[in-house]
DNA sequence: CTATGTATGTAATATCGTAACAGGTCAAGA
DNA sequence: TCTTGACCTGTTACGATATTACATACATAG
C-alpha cells in the first residue's frame, strides 16, 4: 500500500509531476491573488502555504504548526490555525474536513468549486475541477430557496491506482 | 410514496411540520431498512436513532452519548460513536462534518445522494435532494479515473428565513 | 454446552480546535 | 512627534472531538 507519507507520488494529484515546479509556480500565482486581493501574505501565512505546497498532499494543523515552530515562528496552535485559516478565506487553501486537514489550492485566483477526492486505501487526495458540481449544488439549494456561499464536496472511493492494484490482487 | 428526489414537500427542510409524525414514520422505515439489510438494531443503535429523530438536528456525538447515558447505556464515547457509526454505515444517518454532528436520514432505505444545507446564521440543517449533484460529482471524478463510493456534500449558506430576515434588516 | 463472532462497557489517552489576553508593528492623522 | 486604532503574532489555558485497548456480555451455530 502506498502512504501519502513515504509515497509522493501517490498525493495531490493521482499523475507524476514536477513537485518543485508546481509549488513555486503554485505559490507565484498566490501572491499575485493576495495583491490583487488586497490580502496580506505575511511570513508566516506565507510560510505556512509553502509548507502546504511543498508537502503536496493535505496536513493537520498541528503538523503545519510543527513546522512553523522549527521554522522559527510560534508553536501554539492559534499560530498554525490563524494562518491556515487566513489562507483558506482568501482562497489560498482548502480545507478538507474528512481528513480535518488542509492543502494548498493548486488554482488560486481562479474562481473554483474545487471538488475532494480522497482514497480510501492509499489517502491520497486530489483536487479535482467541480464546477459542473457546484451548478447542481446551487440548483439543488435555490429548489429549496437557500443560497449557497461556501461548499465543501469531497468523495471518498478509489483512487486509479489502488483500484487496479485492487483489481490485480481480486484476480 | 413520495420520492425525495422528486417531490420537494417531502424534504421539509426548512419548512413546518409534524415532528412526532414524521419521526414515528422515519424510524418505521429505518427498521424495515435495517431488517432488510440483515443489520442489527440492537437497543443503543435504535435508541440513538430515536435520539436523532426526536431532536430532528444535527447533533453532537457527545449530546447523542448523555442522552443515551441517561437512558440506562453506557457513559463513554465509544458508546455512542458506535452506534453511530453504525447508523451511517448503514444509511439511517449521516454524518456532517461541518458541524462535527450527526442527523438521522430522513429517507432510509431510499438511494439518495444527501445534500446538506446550513444556515450560517440559524444554524438550520436541511438534507436536500443531490442526485443531480452526484451525478455531476460522479462524472468529475471517473474523468479523474476516481471510483466515487461515498460523498460528503455540504453547504454553507443563508436559509430563506434568514435571508429574509437580513434583507428586512437592511431594507 | 461450547466455541465463535459480534456487541457493549469502561478507562485512558490522543487529536483537534478555540477563547482570552498580552505585546508588537505599522500607518494615518492630530 | 505623538497618539490612536487596526491588525498581526505569541502564549496560556482550556474545551471539544475522537480513538485505542482491553474486559465483559451476549447471541447463535455446531
Amino acid at each position: 500500500m502506498s502512504n501519502p507519507e513515504t509515497d509522493p507520488d501517490a498525493t495531490l494529484a493521482f499523475a507524476r509531476h514536477d513537485h518543485a515546479h508546481c509549488a513555486c509556480d503554485t505559490l507565484a500565482r498566490a501572491e499575485a491573488e493576495a495583491l490583487r486581493r488586497g490580502a496580506r501574505l505575511t511570513p508566516v501565512r506565507k510560510r505556512a502555504l509553502e509548507i502546504l505546497l511543498e508537502a503536496h498532499r493535505a496536513m493537520g494543523a498541528y503538523e503545519v504548526l510543527d513546522r512553523l515552530a522549527a521554522d522559527g515562528f510560534g508553536n501554539q496552535p492559534p499560530v498554525a490555525y490563524r494562518a491556515l485559516e487566513f489562507l483558506v478565506d482568501n482562497g489560498l487553501a482548502h480545507r478538507v474536513r474528512r481528513l480535518n486537514a488542509f492543502a494548498a489550492c493548486m488554482h488560486p485566483g481562479e474562481d473554483h468549486a474545487p471538488v475532494f477526492l480522497i482514497c480510501r486505501v492509499c489517502d491520497a487526495v486530489a483536487e479535482a475541477p467541480g464546477a459542473a458540481v457546484r451548478v447542481a449544488l446551487d440548483q439543488a439549494a435555490a429548489d429549496l430557496g437557500f443560497a449557497v456561499e461556501r461548499a465543501n464536496i469531497e468523495a471518498l472511493g478509489l483512487c486509479p491506482a489502488c483500484a487496479g492494484a485492487d483489481q490485480n490482487a481480486t484476480a
